[in-house]
DNA sequence: TTGTAGGCGTTATCAC
DNA sequence: GTGATAACGCCTACAA
């Protein structure tokens, strides 16, 4: 590897003065800054960031956690992020925990000793202390948390609650929920709205919840099941979109008219819910946004290493398409 | 921040014993080794990997260039291979190039600022000789490159080949393609093996090989068009699983039946073939596999510091599911 | 068994 | 305008 002092020694300079060229700071004449110009295409070199951040303290690195890169919704998410990122002169780790707590504390304590310089999160294992325990700024993303730490979220409860409204609107009496998991926020806040948008109804007492496991293929057994047992389901509102298409191909295996019969929403606002037949309504995250929002925060917080909570809920918005 | 001094002076003892029983690596007391333990635990200390790689000139870190992390070949195949590098003690950096190469290029020399030990590479745009220039031990996936570096690859054009030998056997016998790009190796020799099976045809003067952008989206509208002027067409192989997908909600659009009237093939063997209505037939690459095999060879080529070129090509499997 | 000291590649603070 | 030199936090001869 070729160091500041082989380009230096090249130059006829000290390595102060090939520093001050790299960073153009100070003052250097023209004719010297060429010579060492010259030097460092000459001797193809690019200086050790290592050694450079060894020094100012910091990594130019931030880390995304993400619980399952395979679930189309994250990658949208870090597309964004990493862009963001990208923009704001930083790179990006990536770093999938499968939504295992071990798995993000090894991370978190080996990002740490990289030394990165924040941490973008989507974790329902973590609370805040065990995230402030690391000592990096981080923004939570997707999750509520409680109110220690700042945080990216949707108003899900309300969110829910709008999607059963509109299969209500038109013309559902009997709606279904393909939930996700308690243990999540954003699904369990959901749920919530789903439960306060038809605990009037007189079915409310057949329970018409069951879990979609967070992917199509779960999501399509319960389907199967729930409509089996009670036909007369002509609504399903599914936790996110991955489920929904699992509730479609399971209704459409059932030969139910899908949306003459049965209507579908999702949530989320992915792509893939635009690419089956039919279409799926979902209610639309504002994904782009959020991870730029995200890495906005971060860097704010890094910047001012400042310890101020400034938390951030977007709005979903409901994007009717062929399945209502 | 702690350093390996601050233990040090709260465990009465050298910096060097500290780094002793940090690394357990020569002879250090029982009674002290306890010692520093504790205070290690006490002070929450964590050695600074910059400095430690600083001094040992790696940094236990490899990158994964790919072109679209929001096709889902990509993140099935990163899964893989984040596994496999944790597996073998390394932290992964996901880089999102989208296909472009001056972001590849800005991308190579910044995984070198930062010494990545080693990259795994996707690209369609670089040749051997830009990627050698980094410096770093890399192997090329998924992508032929000519011979001067590691590569892991399928046989894509016998994969093609076999995919339109599949669809004749089951009777079809007008057969349209699905292209992807020229200017990616995989598509284009699996466009190859179309062509090899159907050149004897007497149809093949009508061209039946349309772009499909490879997306869901582009491969849909280039199905209609192609349906349209050949409404004759009784089979179709799509260059990837997410184009077959457009394919199918084509064809479903124009009321053809599948796979009655038409039978659909894709390539790459991803969950989301697992998911439609009906489940699309393809051609499958053993996708864990090859990520894990391209880390197994990266890691010798870092260890070994050996050029030795060790390149290896899996096979394709007919994965027969509903579209045909 | 333990401590001292030099060096990894940079940057920044002083002199000159 | 330029050059020594002391950090940054860690590891490893070498000495004791």
């Amino acid at each position: 590897m070729t160091t500041i002092k082989d380009v230096a020694s090249f130059a006829n300079v000290s390595v102060a003065t090939v520093s001050r060229v790299l960073n153009n700071k100070g003052n250097v004449k023209r004719e010297t800054k060429l010579q060492v110009e010259k030097a460092i295409k000459y001797l193809n070199y690019s200086p050790n960031d290592l050694a450079r951040n060894l020094f100012t303290g910091n990594s130019k690195m931030i880390a995304l956690l993400i619980p399952d890169i395979t679930n189309p919704f994250f990658p949208e998410l870090a597309s964004s992020i990493e862009s963001a990122a990208n923009e704001h002169g930083y790179t990006l780790i990536l770093c999938n925990t499968a939504g295992n707590q071990s798995k993000e504390l090894t991370y978190l304590s080996a990002l740490r000793r990289k030394c990165v310089d924040g941490i973008v999160l989507v974790s329902n294992t973590l609370d805040s202390k065990q995230i402030l325990e690391s000592g990096i700024p981080t923004v939570v993303l997707d999750r509520e948390t409680d109110f220690d730490i700042t945080s990216i979220t949707v108003n899900n409860y309300e969110g829910g609650k709008q999607a059963v409204r509109f299969l209500k609107d038109i013309g559902c009496d009997k709606i279904a929920h393909i939930a996700g998991s308690d243990n999540i926020s954003s699904t369990k806040n959901r749920k919530k709205g789903y439960i306060e948008m038809i605990k009037e109804d007189p079915w409310i007492i057949e329970n018409l919840i069951v879990p979609g496991g967070y992917s199509a293929k779960e999501s399509f057994k319960s389907t199967i099941k729930i409509l089996t047992t009670h036909p007369d389901i002509n609504g399903i509102f599914a936790s996110n979109d991955v489920m929904a298409v699992g509730v479609l191909e399971a209704v459409k295996s059932l030969d139910i008219s899908v949306p003459k019969d049965l209507a579908i929403i999702g949530f989320d606002g992915i792509e893939l819910g635009e690419i089956t037949t039919p279409t799926i309504t979902t209610m639309s995250q504002p994904i782009t946004a959020m991870g730029r929002k995200a890495v906005d925060l971060l860097i704010k917080k890094m910047q001012y290493k400042n310890d101020e909570i400034s938390s951030e809920v977007f709005q979903v918005e409901l994007i009717k398409r062929e399945s209502t």
